[in-house]
RNA sequence: GGCCAGUUCGUCUAACGGUUAGGACUCAAGAUUUUCAUUCUUGCAAUAAGGGUUCGAUUCCCCUACUGGCUACCA
């Protein structure tokens, strides 16, 4: 079994962006396909025509993109059909409403050997009995006991199923889960996972309204005829997984049937249930990777947009439910794909945290050199009608970088490198600004103007050497200059701003302040 | 309601029978500093409750509680 080569897939339904929790999902299959040196298939599971989104498969492939996890097989990173098999595509085409006549015959083979049925009940009916089990406190279960008194092909003449299918009669195919037996499967996360088959129902295999499969036919078939040997999936299936068993040993592909790891749900930062659309909006925090507008106009905050970097994305991500057993927390994906497992998964779900979110990003902001973070301040600079050198702007960078957790955090900490202050900060005017202080600013302009060089060691000395000898504090003088020069009381040291912005900037900002205060 | 899974600081988690129950985020305090931030130090804070098993339980078993998932002709 671990000889064999290891072939994984990510299997979304395109109903409407991927969320969090979809992104760690591909991930970890991506992860595991990586390192194991196998292949990670992307496949669209587009069998639900009501809940089918436009723009969603593309938005899921950008979303992939964006994080590295780019399939080795499937549906093509740039959205193109691959409809045909190629070498790189050998299972082509991977979007199951491509594969439809591909099933039919799978759910005969169901019916022929006694498997699966033809059922007649209306939704309606179905309605109405789940209803009366729950008045007398029951549980409605689609059942070998139920199915024997509902119309079904089971219990009616072959003529008479071929009469009712002929006049399109309100048919699906259900599958017959075999009576008192018990079900014993393994998950590489939980363990050995028990079901009765009484408790399950007959699921629908068939849709016959709309000529499709429903997941578990479908996604049966593609995982044995793609080949998968690893099925990673969110823990919501857990409560599939006797079906899908139970579906291997129909086929009789038992000896080839995947193994199975349920991932734990991510869930809220506060309150009940699994983390949701909703929750990003109420909560200010991104829940998708990238920006989604609905069809209704609606936009939800994508991390992409925020800021975030996607190697800090796919970082924070691979530490919610698994953790190397180390005190690591900082991974590229290629440490991720030498680290990971699934041993080391987590059985329980994780609460999201957009705090240590931010965190993340603000690491590998730190970790990114000058020069490439320069590189994405420039064209704020720009929108902002700043004129300025590379060199100037990542002068600044390197000053400010420590306090920042986005690049677009820049600006608001920079601001004042480039644009004199328009205002004084209050309570720094009382704190700063006292009955002496324009005498010393004044004279602090004086010996400014006389500095040169303008650099900072310069500025250093000049401006501490004049302090001791006139007995000053080095507040009091710093302060002071830094509600002339800076407006606020914020920002790196004095000799290091008045050096970037130079001698003239220097004086003139001083010379309005006196005016000004 | 039924079935399944889970439960260690507020949050993410480590400890696979023997630790003062560790780390990270957050928060608080202190040090450094011309401000803010950084950095450093320190602190607050957890084994859901109860029974077993054992010389010894976070760890194994049972039970209760709680949490989550599923319970569609959705995936």
């Amino acid at each position: 079994m671990q000889t064999e080569k290891v072939r994984v897939r990510f299997a979304p339904s395109p109903t409407g962006p991927l969320h969090l929790g979809g992104v760690r999902t591909a991930l970890f299959n991506y992860l595991f396909a990586r390192q194991h040196k196998g292949t990670f298939v992307l496949r669209i599971e587009d069998t639900d025509k009501q809940r089918y989104v436009p723009g969603a498969e593309k938005y899921i492939i950008d979303a992939l993109n964006w994080c590295g996890i780019v399939p080795d097989e499937g549906v093509a990173p740039n959205g193109n059909m691959v409809s045909l098999a190629t070498e790189r595509h050998p299972f082509a085409p991977y979007r199951q409403s491509e594969r439809k006549h591909l099933y039919r015959e799978y759910a005969q083979q169901l019916i022929d050997q006694g498997d699966a049925y033809y059922a007649f009940d209306t939704p309606e009916e179905l309605d109405l009995y789940r209803k009366e089990a729950e008045s007398r406190g029951d549980t409605f279960i689609y059942n070998h006991a139920f199915r024997n008194k509902t119309a079904n092909s089971l219990n009616m003449s072959a003529q008479e199923t071929g009469r009712r299918l002929m006049e399109n009669d309100n048919w699906v195919i259900r599958f017959k889960i075999p009576e008192n037996k018990t079900i014993e499967m393994t998950d590489l996360i939980r363990g050995e996972v028990t079901m009765e088959s009484d408790t399950l129902d007959d699921k629908v295999l068939w849709k016959a309204n709309d000529g499709l499969p429903t997941y578990h036919l479908a996604n049966i078939v593609d995982d044995h005829l793609m080949e998968i040997t690893h099925v990673i999936r969110g823990e919501e299936w857990l409560s599939s997984l006797p079906l899908h068993y139970l579906l291997y040993e129909a086929f009789e592909w038992q000896d080839y049937r995947p193994q199975f790891a349920h991932l734990p749900l991510l869930l809220k930062p506060d309150g009940k249930g699994k983390l949701s659309k909703r929750d990003g909006d109420r909560l200010g925090f991104p829940v998708f990777p990238l920006e989604w507008t609905g069809t209704g106009g609606d936009r939800s905050k994508g991390y992409r947009e925020e800021g975030y970097y996607p190697e800090a994305f796919v970082n924070l991500l691979a530490l919610l439910g698994w953790n190397p057993g180390t005190e690591q927390e900082l991974f590229s994906m290629e440490e991720l794909i030498r680290s990971f497992s699934l041993e080391r998964v987590t059985k329980s779900g994780a609460r999201f945290n957009p705090e240590k979110a931010r965190w993340f990003n603000q690491q590998y902001l730190r970790n990114r050199s000058d020069a490439r973070l320069v590189q994405d301040f420039i064209p704020i600079l720009q929108s902002k009608g700043i004129k300025t050198t590379p060199l100037q702007a990542e002068k600044v960078v390197s000053l400010i970088k420590n306090r920042a957790t986005f690049v677009n955090d820049f600006w608001d900490l920079s601001h004042y490198f480039f644009v004199p202050p328009r205002s004084f900060d209050l309570t720094q005017q009382k704190k700063h600004w006292k009955e002496e202080t324009p005498a010393i600013v004044l004279r602090a302009k004086e010996i400014l103007a006389a500095c040169t060089p303008f650099n900072v060691p310069s500025i250093d000395k000049t401006l501490h050497d004049w302090i001791e000898q006139s007995q000053l504090k080095t507040g009091q003088v710093m302060n002071a200059l830094r509600l002339c020069i800076v407006g606020e009381p914020q920002g790196p040291g004095m000799a290091d701003i008045m050096a970037v912005i130079g001698k003239e900037d220097t004086l003139e900002r001083l010379d309005h302040a006196l005016k000004t205060l």
